[in-house]
RNA sequence: GCGGGUGUGGCGGAAUGGCAGACGCAUCAGACUCAAAAUCUGACGGGGGUGACUUCGUGAGGGUUCGAGUCCCUCCACCCGCACCA
């Protein structure tokens, strides 16, 4: 063969060989081993794909053909989260239906990723905004709110006072709106909710059950953030009410000189007959009403509040009568919007404390109180605490518990910084709310059998001016009846969030176009659960978690047969500019993966991405790294000239090869793709020297290198002349015993610095070693010899005096 | 502030506690060429030496060890999250 290397044609010419030949479908083989690889499906945007894109799908990619090879039934799928807002936003804007929008962006993602040869089973596509798909989406909603676990609740949202709209947190940016740069106000709205709370616990505990890189783990651990402790009652002096307050440290109850009551504390408007400096307090709630979120973070060091004068609690420990204030420091979703303030032993307290003239009581000795609270609970004990005194922190914790609870005052208490899911957004793109809502019945489920509830084609979809859904405006389809008691009700206008779509579309591609479930138990059972998903960490406490409370929410519901969606979990770093920075149109750092593909080939891409750097780091673009990888398949196109007949390795070359297949085989699986194409390269880089390759030695590299370049592996098996298709040939094995050199180099050191070499064989013993490692050194071992170390195939260390 | 991550040649990066810098890029030299590109071959951390060699060197400083990029302690810088969660 003597044509160069021309990855246009090839490549081309074997993507329609696999299409054809239905290369990588995943059969419904259920006696096979099994391998669920996922990747992140993408939302197709109108910017097409972009080079972040091919990293993991490659990864994914490369472990799925290899285990092919390796006789697995391999389900690799692929499909597309299209609800959402950049897509309606671009369409109001240009005046195109986003149903158009997402077919257009849809069709252009998938040529291109066409264009890099995945191996995705294309059968078993999936669309969010398929009717057919958003029926289970809409379905599993409604077994939610059947289950007690979808509600609604007035919640603050995003309001953009210009575009009069609600935002997603997403679409606010230092507290303007991101689209036209407005102020962004808080607004009150009733929400769809989902009970994510009830979760919380699972959510943590069955972390232990899975293998999810550390990261992940810690990051989801923080984010439901649990923490025990109790709950104590204070009375009101002079009332009939207990001002109940959730600490961690119930061991400090002596030192709680004050508290403090979040502004939106319900006991503000209760009490303000007793309170004898109400406008002040209104004031002061009302200022922090105002603050945005950027304020309230900039202002967070410094504390402000207002006593409540008129009201006193009395500290249930010692009777004591303690002042109440208000502050914006205490929040009133955490908790009970209430705490009793330790300011020995507590930063924010003290730092109150100090700034308004309030006492410091220290409970817990060990450290100075009057220079900055104690927080260590390892080491404290006890003090000024009555029946505590001399107790270390923990027994403190368990005494006080037990003390509370006997006398009806307290319990203990666990917290969740998690909070419930706000599920509605007043937007068009996004799967209807399966909802009637009844003046007599209240809020109605649609009747299963009605699903999906279609999103209907309206001319107009902007949003409204007084922030209801565009669905509001038709008035043909909100008005309906009563499916319960058959009287004139409305449909639900709001939508669902774009995570809705994502967090069970794993379950989909096991049965694709199953209209009666929404997958059949024999593929759930066969398939679940996903062995391996790789995807981003900015996904870790959204769409991980939510898909995972869905899938909790399934299986006790009996629906899929695992606690767990997620055998395992990767991640990937980001890919950035040339110039080390995030890849932005403004920073005009921006590659597009197509002209790489037309300029270098897809397998270059591949490669390329795959050799950048360790796979869970960011790494920076470089193009001449880019040239370097096409030049290494330059030469691997060169190696058919090399071809000489031989069906096994040559002896030279035996040790090589059966490193190079362990090492390969191995890294592929670690996820360390550039050391497993760098032994590609090493391994190639000896063919060059000898200038010849066998048959054998041929066959073997190929099949290594086909999961990061199959169009450039299969071209050149067929060329060669070997038999079948090379995605249908066999991984090589490797023989441990023939990964072992006959004899190594073997550094020889004096007192850990290295004076000579020896040949050995790698299994030498040690007396062996010693004698030839202090032949070779001889002239330096002049005193002593207190220490001989040898380290087979590695070194040897004479230690002297 | 808290949590997670990362610091190694000119650059991207390799190194189960055991020869630091594999592999690639850039650069330089040689071969080929009228020439250039491409390709092939070789050199390529700093200092010293004609040389075989020698010495220093993995963000900084300590420590453990025969031996530390790797383990422990104290710091520093950068990146990414979270942000008063009682």
């Amino acid at each position: 063969m003597s044509e160069a290397y021309n990855p246009k044609t090839i490549e081309k010419k074997w993507q329609d060989i696999w299409a054809e030949e239905k290369a990588f479908s995943a059969p419904n083989d259920y006696t096979r081993p099994k391998f669920y690889a996922l990747v992140e499906f993408p939302y197709p945007s109108g910017q097409g794909l972009h080079v972040g894109h091919p990293r993991p799908y490659t990864a994914l990619d490369i472990v799925s053909r290899k285990r092919r090879m390796q006789g697995y039934n391999v389900l690799f799928p692929m499909g597309w989260d299209a609800f959402g807002l950049p897509t309606e936003n671009y369409a109001i804007k240009n005046k195109i239906h986003p149903r158009i929008v997402t077919e257009n962006n849809v069709h252009r993602f998938k040529t291109q990723l066409q264009s890099l040869g995945y191996s995705f089973d294309w059968d078993r596509e999936v669309n969010t905004t398929d009717p057919g798909y958003y029926k289970w989406t809409q379905w599993i909603f409604l077994k939610l709110f059947k289950a007690g676990l979808a509600y609604k609740s007035e919640m603050p949202i995003n309001w953009c006072t210009s575009c009069k709209v609600g935002l997603a947190n997403e679409e606010v940016v230092n507290g303007v709106c991101e689209r036209c740069g407005s102020p962004v106000v808080r607004r009150v709205k009733s929400q769809w909710m989902l009970k994510i709370t009830a979760y919380a616990d699972k959510l943590i505990d069955d972390l232990d059950t899975v293998d999810y890189i550390t990261p992940v783990k810690v990051s989801q651990k923080n984010w439901i953030g649990r923490s025990y402790g109790a709950e104590v009652d204070f009375q009101l002096a002079g009332t009939e009410d207990k001002l109940t307050v959730f600490t961690t440290r119930p061991d400090t109850l002596f030192g709680a000189t004050y508290m403090v009551v979040s502004p939106e504390h319900p006991y503000i408007d209760k009490y303000k007959d007793s309170i004898n400096n109400y406008e002040e307090v209104l004031a002061y709630r009302d200022a922090a009403a105002r603050k945005s979120d950027f304020e309230r973070t900039e202002l967070a060091k410094d504390k402000t509040g207002v006593e409540i004068k008129g009201l006193k609690a009395i500290n249930p420990v010692n009777g004591n009568e303690i002042p109440i204030w208000v502050s914006d420091y205490v929040l009133m979703s955490y908790g009970t919007g209430a705490i009793m303030a330790v300011p020995a032993h507590d930063e924010r307290d003290w730092e109150f404390a100090k700034k308004f003239g309030l006492p410091i009581v220290e409970v817990v000795a060990g450290g100075n109180v009057d220079e900055a609270a104690f927080t260590d609970v390892a080491t404290g004990k006890l003090v000024n605490s009555g029946f505590l005194n001399g107790l270390d922190v923990a027994d403190a914790k368990k005494a006080i518990t037990e003390w509370l609870a006997e006398k009806g005052l307290g319990h203990s208490k666990k917290n969740f910084k998690l909070r419930d899911w706000v599920f509605s957004r007043q937007r068009y793109w996004g799967e209807p709310i399966p909802i009637i809502k009844c003046p007599k019945c209240g809020f109605v489920p649609v009747p299963e059998e009605e699903l999906p509830l279609m999103l209907p084609e309206v001319e107009n979809y902007m949003p409204t001016d007084n922030g209801e859904s565009p669905l509001a405006h038709m008035r043909d389809w909100v008005e309906t009846t009563c499916p319960c008691c058959g009287s004139k009700a409305e449909r639900e206008t709001d939508t669902m969030p774009q995570w809705a779509g994502s967090s069970w579309y794993f379950l989909r591609y096991l049965d694709p176009h199953n209209n009666d479930a929404l997958a059949s138990k024999e593929a759930l059972n066969y398939w679940m659960p996903v062995d391996w998903y790789n995807g981003g960490m900015e996904h870790t406490t959204l769409h991980l978690l939510y898909s995972r409370f869905w899938h909790k929410f399934l299986y006790d519901q009996g629906v899929v047969p695992c606690p767990e969606p997620y055998q395992k979990r990767t991640s990937h770093g980001m890919i950035l500019g040339e110039n080390g920075e995030k890849m932005s149109k403004s920073r005009g750092n921006v590659i597009n993966p197509d002209d790489i593909v037309s300029e270098f080939g897809a397998d270059t891409l591949r490669t390329y991405e795959m050799f950048i750097g360790a796979f869970n780091l960011a790494a920076s673009w470089s193009q001449d790294g880019v040239k370097g990888c096409r030049r290494f398949l330059d030469r691997v196109w060169g190696l058919s000239s090399m071809l000489v007949n031989g069906d096994a390795y040559t002896a030279d070359m035996e040790t090589k090869m059966h490193q190079t297949i362990k090492k390969v085989s191995s890294d592929f699986e670690s996820m360390k793709y550039n050391t497993a194409i760098a032994a590609l390269m090493s391994l190639l880089n000896d063919f060059y020297k000898k200038g010849s390759i066998n048959k054998a030695e041929f066959k073997t590299f190929l099949t290594l290198l086909n999961p990061v370049a199959p169009h450039i592996t299969e071209e050149l098996w067929q060329e060669a002349g070997f038999e079948g298709r090379l995605y249908q040939a066999t991984w090589p094995e490797y023989d441990e015993a023939k990964t072992i050199e006959k004899t190594v180099e073997v550094a020889v050191q004096v007192n850990g610095k290295i004076r000579g070499y020896i040949q050995i064989a790698p299994d030498a013993d040690k007396d062996t070693a010693i004698a030839a490692g202090k032949e070779a050194v001889k002239d330096r071992l002049t005193g002593t010899i207190v220490k001989e170390v040898y380290v087979p195939g590695r070194l040897v260390n004479i230690v002297q005096k």
